[in-house]
DNA sequence: GACACCCTACCGACTAGATGGTAGGTAATT
DNA sequence: AATTACCTACCATCTAGTCGGTAGGGTGTC
């Protein structure tokens, strides 16, 4: 394994899925990007489900990783929160869409196996973004008219949606919109002791 | 122009986009499911840009006339948005994305003419959900944290997120958590007069 | 040091099948 | 006679994926 080489292709990969999706990018891209022959990416990745399933599940470690340090840098779930949704924001400003988003709407074009794939990342989503917010309503900063799981649910709509839209508009501002007024009033009623 | 033939065409059509994205499908795909030669597809639409900007189009304009009715036949800004979400979790319900939600995640790969489509089609839920939300503060039925605009990229984000990740977790309900926040957001403080 | 041996990274040339698109025709309607 | 709606047959190009190779870096063995 040519260490480089690999993260190059993985690196590549990830631009073209996140700006064309999945079927509209081509192993010859792929190759021009890196420079090297078609051939040498298939022994690299055999597949375009190899190089796709290696693709998320790095890109899910990566993010795992990020989302610890994000816990762990930040005191207060709304500070969290923010700097949470400033990974869609860096994403966006880069011209990339999110890579779950991305994939997703081509679901009913994808692998049964990348299918699930994604459906585990939103999930590690939820998953944690229930967690910041069980923990800001431990700690008062944070009074949600619903459930935890539902407050999860609406922030990382927010963000996916605010991806597409801001994509689409080529306003990278407008990014952040619907989760500030979600985590606005998620705090609210929270500011009053 | 045979018109049955034509209207099949468009619904296939945009069936197979609203779940597989413009790159993975097929005129191939297309034909066999209208029961026609691929040639004859080419015949109404000679290009594929051409069938998809008049998917856009027409779609575009049973849209308007959709916001009208919706307009029409609801009294408050309230019910005028919570009648406009629900034409998202109809697509959903039919196992479809948002058209144009769809097409944009793909946005690298379209052509165009296509591009600017989208961008008008989205530009045009906002102008109407700007209107419906001033409106809404003028008979004091929303009271907004922020400008309608701001309210309606809100509110837009959040159904294009709600059905994104209720699509890929494969979960209707879920499309219309975050909307419904943001509309409980927007009512609040309006409620107590 | 020189030999063989293997492994990794890469490549050119290829395949089968799909892709969007075209040419030229037929049969029915106007 | 012209137009429409459709067809079969075709085309160039692109697709993912394969094949058989080569160049070079170990590694062992005499």
């Amino acid at each position: 394994m040519n260490i480089e080489t690999r993260a190059a292709l993985l690196k590549e990969a990830e631009f073209l899925v996140r700006t064309r999706g999945y079927s509209a990018f081509s192993y010859a891209d792929l190759a021009q990007r890196v420079q090297i022959a078609k051939a040498s990416v298939h022994h690299h990745f055999p597949k375009k489900e190899d190089l796709i399933t290696a693709l998320v599940s790095e890109y899910v470690a990566v993010f795992v990783l990020t989302l610890e340090a994000v816990a762990r840098d930040n005191a207060t779930a709304a500070d969290r929160l923010t700097a949470y949704a400033k990974l869609f924001l860096d994403g966006l400003e880069k011209g990339m869409l999110p890579l779950c988003g991305a994939l997703s709407a081509e679901r009913a074009a994808l692998p049964e196996s990348l299918r699930s794939s994604v459906r585990d990342f939103f999930q590690i989503h939820l998953d944690w973004l229930s967690r910041v917010v069980e923990e800001g309503v431990a700690a008062g900063d944070l009074c949600p008219d619903a459930a935890p799981r539902e407050a999860a649910l609406t922030l990382l709509s927010a963000l996916e949606g605010g991806s597409l839209v801001g994509w689409a508009l080529d306003r990278n501002a407008d990014v952040l919109s619907a989760f500030t007024a979600a985590l606005r009033s998620l705090k609210r009623g929270a500011q009053l002791p």
